[in-house]
DNA sequence: TTTACTTAGTCCAATTTCGCACAAAGCGTG
DNA sequence: CACGCTTTGTGCGAAATTGGACTAAGTAAA
């Protein structure tokens, strides 16, 4: 498995801008990226002579041709470090170790509990990236930088978590910063749907331009692909739909202290308050899902249930945004009644002009969106300070 | 009144870049150009001095110091031609002449009747934006190119109208490719929600990037801008909020066939509806406003509520979107107590995290908005069209 | 196999762009 | 008003870039 092409919107024409072309898959040829970049083949030449020589680039073989001269294929180089992708829940953390170049290097994933605080949680993430790096077989045995996923809202500009429910004793920190200064290499951190978001676009590949991301699991959250990259807002709130309001659903308290917020009607610990209400007594999301699998019919309303009001919620949004596309990740998206009441909702409210293009799929990253997303957050950025200092190592 | 600078995104360095950068105010002097588009000094003064003699640019006395030698400035040369804005409506027509440099050179306000068909209706606004260039004092009386804002929407890519509710005859027609084939001119046609937001984008300036405009005239409509820029969605029909589901709304019959839509609901056609179905007798929106201003219980709660049901759906579009300003603008947005109902909607409905950042404003641009974000609209398409092909003229 | 045609990549003279030194022009201070 | 300091704009040799001719390497059809 490999992190997919990186989406490089502006094709500038520095040297950088070069390298980034052949990271984004653009272009795999000199010829290639003569055509894309606008330069003339004679400078690309010499621009790639001079990446190939300081290990940013190689040489991949020979193209097939498409009528004549067959092309000497270009690729990042991989073997110059490595990045960590990390994607923290409330008692689980999924790591994954990526080259260069984006392919997948290792994984693992591992019960953690946020609750212990930012410098024992940050610390220990450090500890296993570096771990990760040191077990690899890469030639290059350097972690050059950590992408991390969170789940709380994360501000901007700043980097905060700012009133995380569910990550008692992060509010106010800035774990990319406090990360970067434990980890000594760069780091980024972003809300944890974001980065699905943004790991499920990149692996759709570059058709899709406006895309919104739907993460039902505990709670519900959304990360918005906008123009072909990760869209934040003026806050970097956007896509936070936990606490819309949702119109004919029980008035349940949610945790922001108002009542009948989608968290708080339609998440998977709604759901499981609900089914416990009702007298079946159910530990976990997953055996919720396991039981409407067995067709128990309470526990298939209940999600079905959940994904109408979600749906009902996303309506609103397909309408103003008109997506091309919406992901369902997250547990409650591998429920089939769950998909089903969302796509019921949305059909039903939405103008025929919004839907007759919309596709509307089940996230084909599944649990590993989060990594592949956080991944290519810090490749971009590392790849982006190239082009500005000139220099990755 | 001058159309405020242009906003351009990407500062490329080509020769048509400096124009583009001088255009957008991003830089007004050659020592600006050379700081902001990466260049050396020699080569703008080259290029500068290319754009001069060319009649692109001129020179526009000299700006202030700021501890050195004061810099000789640099503007777009106005008196290359002109552009009409146009803002169609259900029966009026707003026209605006610009220069090329966005000075309005005059205005006019007509009756019409939009049924009257695309033929007819465009013919006439290109006799209409033809005399307007005849009767203008300046220096060159060429029409360079038309920007038209239509009442209903326009999909992408193609430009079509798709279903327009209230103007009959024009569904499936390319407004844009019509007038330009009518008038011989480069045209552009948009939704007027969207050229209403971009009118008052860019008349804010450029420190907002994310903005939402709600026109809330006879129908409800929202133009969106997302990181600087008209965001128009996957299809075109971005902001298209008109049926969206009001919760705890009459069901009333909306022109879409379904119960309950925000048009419905909550747009000054709903608003007439409901007094004169409580019996009292007004003939259009502006009369409801003047009762209102005297006093009148019944109007004033009327336009609050529809305030509050404008309010509730954009409170999860704040949400989804978070962006740094609401604007409202059409006629109902001259109503306090509609300003007071979305103001408290979304307050009530909305995460602190979202709103403690917002401003909600009335557009400043009054019944202005529309035409001159048609006439940026056609500018920066003639100028972005000449960084491309190398000529404006 | 030969021939015509297409694409990839290199070489090199002509041109463009750069960097820098320098001149022009203005401010603030003593 | 001279002097140091700052900013704007120009001139010129050095360096980078271009475009087109040319070579390399392939396909397709006769």
């Amino acid at each position: 498995m490999t992190l997919p092409p990186a989406s490089v919107s502006s094709h500038d024409s520095s040297p950088g801008g070069i390298l980034n072309l052949v990271r984004s898959g653009a272009s795999a040829s000199r010829a290639d990226i003569a055509r894309v970049a606008g330069l003339a083949p004679s400078t690309v030449a010499a621009r790639v002579e001079a990446l190939i020589s300081n290990g940013y680039l190689r040489e991949a073989g020979r193209g097939s041709s498409n009528g004549g001269r067959r092309p000497r294929q270009l690729e990042v180089n991989p073997s110059t470090g490595a990045v960590c992708g990390v994607d923290l829940g409330a008692r689980h953390a999924s790591f994954a170790l990526f080259d260069m170049a984006g392919g997948l290097l290792a994984e693992r994933r591992l019960e953690m509990d946020i609750a212990d605080g930012p410098d024992r949680i940050l610390g220990w993430v450090v500890e296993v990236a570096n771990a990760m790096v040191a077990a690899s077989d890469s030639p290059d045995r350097r972690l050059r930088g950590i992408g991390m996923g969170l789940p709380g809202p994360v501000d901007r500009p700043g980097g905060r978590l700012v009133s995380p429910s569910r990550m008692p004793g992060w509010n106010g920190v800035d774990a990319g910063a406090l990360l970067e200064s434990l980890s000594g290499v760069p780091a980024l951190a972003d809300n944890d749907a974001n980065l699905m978001a943004l790991g499920e676009h990149v692996s759709l590949g570059d058709d899709v331009d406006h895309m919104v991301f739907v993460k039902a699991g505990s709670g519900i959250g959304c990360g918005v692909i906008a123009s072909g990259s990760l869209y934040h807002g003026h806050r970097g709130m956007a896509g936070d739909i936990s606490h819309v309001p949702v119109p004919n659903a029980p008035q349940t308290l949610c945790s922001c202290g108002r009542w009948g917020c989608l968290d708080a009607v339609a998440g998977g610990a709604a759901i499981l308050a609900s089914l416990r209400a009702a007298g079946v007594p159910v530990a976990d999301a997953r055996e919720v899902l396991g039981l409407a699998e067995d067709g128990h019919p309470l526990a298939t309303q209940t999600l079905r249930e959940a994904g109408t009001r979600t749906g009902g919620v996303m309506a609103t949004i397909v309408n103003f945004f008109n997506p091309q596309r919406l992901v369902l990740g997250g547990t409650l998206s591998e429920a089939e009644a769950f998909v089903a009441g969302v796509r019921s909702a949305i059909y039903t409210e939405c103008l025929p002009l919004a839907t007759d293009q919309l596709e509307i799929t089940v996230s084909q990253t599944k649990t590993r969106g989060g990594v592949i997303g956080a991944g290519r957050m810090i490749l971009d950025h590392l790849f982006h300070a190239s082009v500005v200092n000139g220099s990755l190592r």
